[in-house]
DNA sequence: TTGTCTGCAAACACTTTGCACTTTT
DNA sequence: AAAAGTGCAAAGTGTTTGCAGACAA
């Protein structure tokens, strides 16, 4: 409903909430609203920042107001939310994180190799790139995924605070 | 030895041999020269395609002249390989990836999602821009990683050809 | 000889699946 | 009532680890 007044989230406007946004895919896909889905949209939509399945969990875990979702119906939700375009999806030092792609810009990431902080950025000349090399090839780009690794300005400075894991 | 004798891969020029470099790493580390990293690093090298855990134990196990070596050290060796900087890791659809690196040049990838192809391509303005973004955020970069997925020219015109797996 | 490496089997982390029961439509 | 969803426990995948015997230095 209230398609009205608009939803506004990060810096873009778009006229559907997440929930709205997702009760339509699902009823598209003739799946049902039930009330474990509306609780991890919900959840998921709490907060901006990154986040990977078992944090999700926590998160909902110690917010039991809005109810109970077990681990695979968590999973099985991402994946559904990721279907639906809510949700984007990279895979980083071994395990799925999620961040808000709905009515949120293109951008890209540092990726601090130390502390695992993910900071975004954007960049139109990326997109550019990627079209002009997609063409080149005959390719039918569908997204791209740039990661650039390295020190966070904390991690410069406070070397050896924490073990480096440097996964990639 | 040798060093004299040049050693030629892709385009550039090294003075040492993928072999020859390996051992220099594991001598400066203390470790040793087994037959089994011997014939791993051989193995490696004797194509240039990706290549994931999975295929080079299944190659070695097909090439029999070279000797054995388990599973947990093929794991082990490729860890290593990738610290001695021959070879680069990416995660794709939940499993390593493997490419040379050593004596080979910068370059990123096109990403086929439905056939799974990885299409090598450099840009060096990805790496102008890597940089303009890393000092814009007091970041010290280590490198990054461009994967720009959708369809290759074959899976564009033989849709449906095979299942899509569509994992990035 | 000494300390590293190997291979085996078992453990691992993360994610997915089979199935009986519950819930939405 | 019919179909889809949930939670549990168990199974997967890809990768790593503990340890006793094998081997390079």
């Amino acid at each position: 409903m209230s398609v009205a007044d608009d939803f506004s989230l990060g810096t873009v406007k778009v006229s559907l909430s997440p929930r709205e946004r997702f009760d339509e895919f699902l009823q598209a896909r003739g799946k049902r609203i039930t009330k474990q889905r509306r609780m991890i949209v919900e959840q998921v939509y709490r907060r901006h920042e990154h986040f990977d399945a078992e944090q999700l969990i926590d998160l909902i875990r110690n917010t039991p107001e809005g109810g109970r979702a077990s681990r695979p119906t968590v999973y099985r939700t991402l994946t559904e939310m990721v279907e639906a375009g809510l949700l984007r999806k990279m895979v980083l030092g071994g395990r799925a994180v999620y961040e808000h792609d709905y009515g949120y810009p293109q951008h890209d990431h540092l990726y601090c190799t130390s502390c695992h902080t993910l900071i975004e950025f954007s960049s139109d000349e990326i997109v550019r790139i990627r079209e002009a090399v997609a063409s080149q090839h005959q390719f039918r780009s569908q997204g791209h995924r740039l990661i650039i690794s390295g020190l966070c300005s904390d991690c410069r400075s406070n070397r050896s605070r924490s073990r480096h894991h440097d996964r990639v």
